[in-house]
RNA sequence: CGCGGAGUGGAGCAGUUGGUAGCUCGUCGGGCUCAUAACCCGAAGGCCGUAGGUUCAAGUCCUGCCUCCGCAA
């Protein structure tokens, strides 16, 4: 019936981890009249308005690209209209679709989650799953339903998180994946050969929004649980600690840090108990991390080694990483 | 003008009331050792971000500028 026609396609996203997908649509030759994605943002410190990563690929590549701030809008929506798509693509668009902008094309929207649903539904999958610990993830290709992350599955792929993995390098990995599976499954669907199947409610759970709650490090907690919790931070943002010096408390970033073989033997959780080559050794509730890269206020990122090298004035004392709260 | 920290040999820091630029490392050479990332001896390497100013004398005091960064947004 669609007589070898490719389906056309108005593509929702974002950030890079939309990129690879449109890329991938764009390479197999697929139709993509429109392209959305959010207004461009303040970032960094000069608050320079930038461009999003799809945006930049987009119109880099010549696509017809409209930043919109709500995308339910009545204008926004008769630009879809106008692109008269066979099927909408989402993938980490950051705006919730109302059911009259999925209407509006015939197939609906099919969304690219970076999680095995109906886990880690919601805004920061991919952190959440490192944070966990969980030792797999995946990617889930599903239609947009009117609750978050809810609507029907059309196919999953499944990815390994391995222990080198930061939110950074698993996102590429399941972008990639994403991307992949879109493109293997989308002609499927053109014909009407991809079932759905729902989600098992029972089996929910959310992956909320990271927020700067999480990026203190509770000493008392598990060494493998600060050394995840980390892993699921960067390189988006990272977690912090705090130290006493001749001045004050000081505010430090924890950029990089590992599961030490040593133990501290039961020292306060915190405590700085050994320097080795490789970086600091500071005990947690249980067992020790090695920080590797650290960031002191004011400073760049350095050697955890390197900036303690430096710091000769905390060395007779000795040094007890601590939370703000305890000031 | 949102608040604040910082620019000193390759790295991280110190430099007190202005008066010859230091520390812990790294690098290079030599020594000890079965051996070493350990230890000992020695060496190289710095227009102290930049432009002016004050002074007999400025890393240090004053002013402008550049750059990097933490918080906040």
């Amino acid at each position: 019936m669609n007589n070898g026609r490719k389906p056309k396609i108005v593509y929702l996203g974002s950030p890079d981890f939309a990129v690879p997908a449109l890329a991938a649509l764009m390479q197999a030759g697929y139709s993509l009249p429109l392209v959305i994605t959010q207004p461009d943002r303040p970032k960094g410190r000069k608050r320079q308005l930038t461009p999003t990563a799809v945006k930049q690929f987009a119109e880099n590549a010549g696509l017809r690209v409209l930043a919109v701030p709500n995308v339910n809008q009545p204008e926004v929506l008769a630009e879809i209209r106008a692109a008269e798509p066979d099927l909408l693509v989402v993938a980490a668009f950051g705006q919730l679709l109302r059911p009259a902008v999925w209407q509006a094309a015939p197939l609906g929207a099919v969304n690219i989650h970076a999680s095995l649903l109906p886990e880690y539904r919601g805004a920061a999958p991919i952190q959440q799953a490192l944070i966990d610990g969980r030792e797999k993830t995946g990617v889930t290709l599903m239609y947009i339903a009117e609750r978050l992350d809810a609507g029907d599955m059309l196919a999953k792929a499944e990815c390994a998180i391995l222990p080198e993995d930061n939110a950074g390098t698993l996102r590429e990995r399941l972008a990639a994946l994403g991307a992949d599976l879109l493109l293997e499954k989308l002609p499927l669907l053109w014909d009407g050969q991809l079932a759905a199947e729902p989600q098992d409610e029972t089996l929910a759970t959310y992956a909320g929004k990271i927020t700067a709650a999480h990026e203190l490090l509770d000493w008392q907690a598990k060494a493998e649980d600060l050394c995840n919790l980390l892993r699921g931070l960067t390189p988006d943002t990272s977690a912090y600690t705090c130290y006493k010096d001749s001045h004050g408390w000081q505010r430090m970033k924890i950029w990089q840090m590992e599961l030490a073989e040593a133990t501290g033997n039961a020292a306060t959780p915190g405590t700085l108990f050994d320097a080795d080559k490789g970086g600091l050794l500071v005990a947690a509730g249980e067992g020790a991390v090695r920080l590797v890269q650290v960031q002191p206020a004011g400073k760049g990122r350095m050697a955890a080694v390197d900036w303690w090298r430096g710091r000769q004035d905390l060395h007779k004392a000795g040094l007890c990483f601590t939370g703000p709260e305890d000031n």
